[in-house]
Formats: structure tokens, C-alpha cells, sequence
DNA sequence: TGAATTTTGTTACTTTATAAAATAACAAAT
DNA sequence: ATTTGTTATTTTATAAAGTAACAAAATTCA
């Protein structure tokens, strides 16, 4: 990986981290702009791209949209709690499932690289 | 619901259920459009949007793309596992995990109305 | 039948994502 | 020091996915 990779990664994950919502790829992209007019819509693709695969960043597949990770990068599980109310986003770590996942996986002898667990639902601030 | 829309909703399953794989929401236009070629977009994402919403169909947010409910519809918590290699997706029943997740979202007090579990990997056919 | 309701098709558009072509950066060889 | 080959990056353009708005057609049921 080249420096210049590496500083545009930097640059996004700063950006992701200061919000404390999920922003998709194009709202990074105009935060971006401000500063570097010139920067175009693959560039942020390919930082969130390395970003997610280090586990740095992570990417709300129901919401096409992504968050600064708050816990351990190495979390196998991350387990992302949407609120539908207020849109903000909880990490929890999911390690505690793996196992009977890896279970029920396997039960067809499938075998799991990626694990996606998402739940939307209602923080507690928002709950009645 | 009405009778028509009822109607909408068994063609597009149909379609879904004969297909093994996942369809997007634009293959499964083109394909009622060889019988109603005035059918549009709308009306299938309205369509897509019941069945999921009844369980019938599930959405793979990963792929942007949908499959019929293989499994028992009320199922509350469907594991999709998506193999990379070969695009299949099995359906299992992910109700073991429940509790687990239940504890894990009640630690900071959120209350889930919707969970998302898909798997990315490797189908018992495609592993070496 | 006919008024109320639902569903549809149409158009136009927004948002998300990627392909393709052109360019820049840099290390190794000349 | 200059050229070359390789790789990454930017730019441009476009594909793909999804939605809003609204009028017209179909359906329901009084």
C-alpha cells in the first residue's frame, strides 16, 4: 500500500469519526469537496473499500451508508443497532454469537467469511 | 389488501421462486416484461416491498437483490448465506440466535424490530 | 350504477456505484 | 539524469438501483 493510499483513508475515516450518524459515500464525498473540489466518487469508494476491509470503518448494508468503527477493529462480529428514530448507530461486539453461527453454517457445510449482522429498532433514547 | 395487488405479488414470487438464485429487482422486471410489457419499476419494488414485508420474500442487503422465502415465513430471525462463488443462497433458520442477540441489544437498552443476518463464504459445492 | 378507493403506468428524477480512459507517481534500469 | 515499466489515482462518463408525483384505469362496495 502506497503513503498517498493511506492518507486519503485518513482523510475519510476523519471525516466518518466527526459524525456521529452513518453518512453515505456521496455526503463524504461533498464534506470532501470543500477542501479538495477536485475529489471524485471512485476516490471515496476505494478508501471505504480498504477502510471496511481493515475493519476501520464499517458499512450499514441496509442503509448503503457507513460508520467510523467505535470498537475493536478486531471484532469477527460486529453487531450494528440502527435506531429508525434518530438514525444513530450503536456497535456492539458480536463474538458471543459466533459460535452457534458458525454452527448453523455449517449444519450445510457452508463455510463463512464475512458476517453481516444488522438490527433497526429504537435506541433508548428513543423508546416510548 | 386487494385482490389485485395480491395478484402483483403472486406473479412476482412466481418469478423469484423459479429462479435459484437472487434476482435483482430490474431482472425480475425484464422478465414479466415478456408477458406484460407495460409493466414498470414501480410496480415491482411496490410488490417486492409487501412480500418482504410478509415475510415471503427476503431482501439481500448486500447484494441489492431478493429471493423467495424458503424457509417457514414467520421465522424471525432469517439467515441468508450467500456464496460468493457460485451466487446460491440458502435460507436457515437463525431462531437459536435470538436470545443471545436479544441480551446483547438490551445491554444499552435497544429494542430490535427488525434483524439482518447474512452470511458471505463458500457453499458446500464450491469449497475446494 | 356510480362514488370512493386502490392500483397502475408514466415520466422524470435522485442516489448509489462502477467502468473506462487518461494521468500521475515512483522505483529500477539504462 | 533520463527513460521505462508498473501500479495507483484521478477524471469523465455512464450504468444500475430506487423513488416521487400524479393522472388514468380498474376495482370494490354501497
Amino acid at each position: 500500500m502506497r503513503k498517498q493510499a493511506q492518507i486519503r483513508q485518513s482523510e475519510v475515516l476523519k471525516v466518518l469519526s466527526k459524525h456521529d450518524k452513518p453518512m453515505t459515500a456521496y455526503a463524504i464525498l461533498d464534506k470532501m469537496k470543500r477542501t479538495e473540489p477536485d475529489i471524485a466518487a471512485p476516490t471515496v469508494y476505494r478508501a471505504l473499500a480498504a477502510l471496511t476491509d481493515q475493519g476501520r470503518a464499517h458499512k450499514l448494508e441496509s442503509m448503503k451508508s457507513f460508520v467510523a468503527c467505535r470498537c475493536d477493529h478486531s471484532a469477527a462480529v460486529p453487531i450494528l443497532a440502527i435506531c429508525d428514530d434518530c438514525g444513530t448507530v450503536e456497535e456492539h461486539d458480536g463474538t458471543p454469537l459466533l459460535s452457534e453461527l458458525t454452527t448453523i453454517a455449517a449444519q450445510s457445510k457452508f463455510t463463512p467469511s464475512r458476517h453481516i449482522v444488522e438490527l433497526h429498532g429504537q435506541c433508548a433514547r428513543c423508546t416510548d
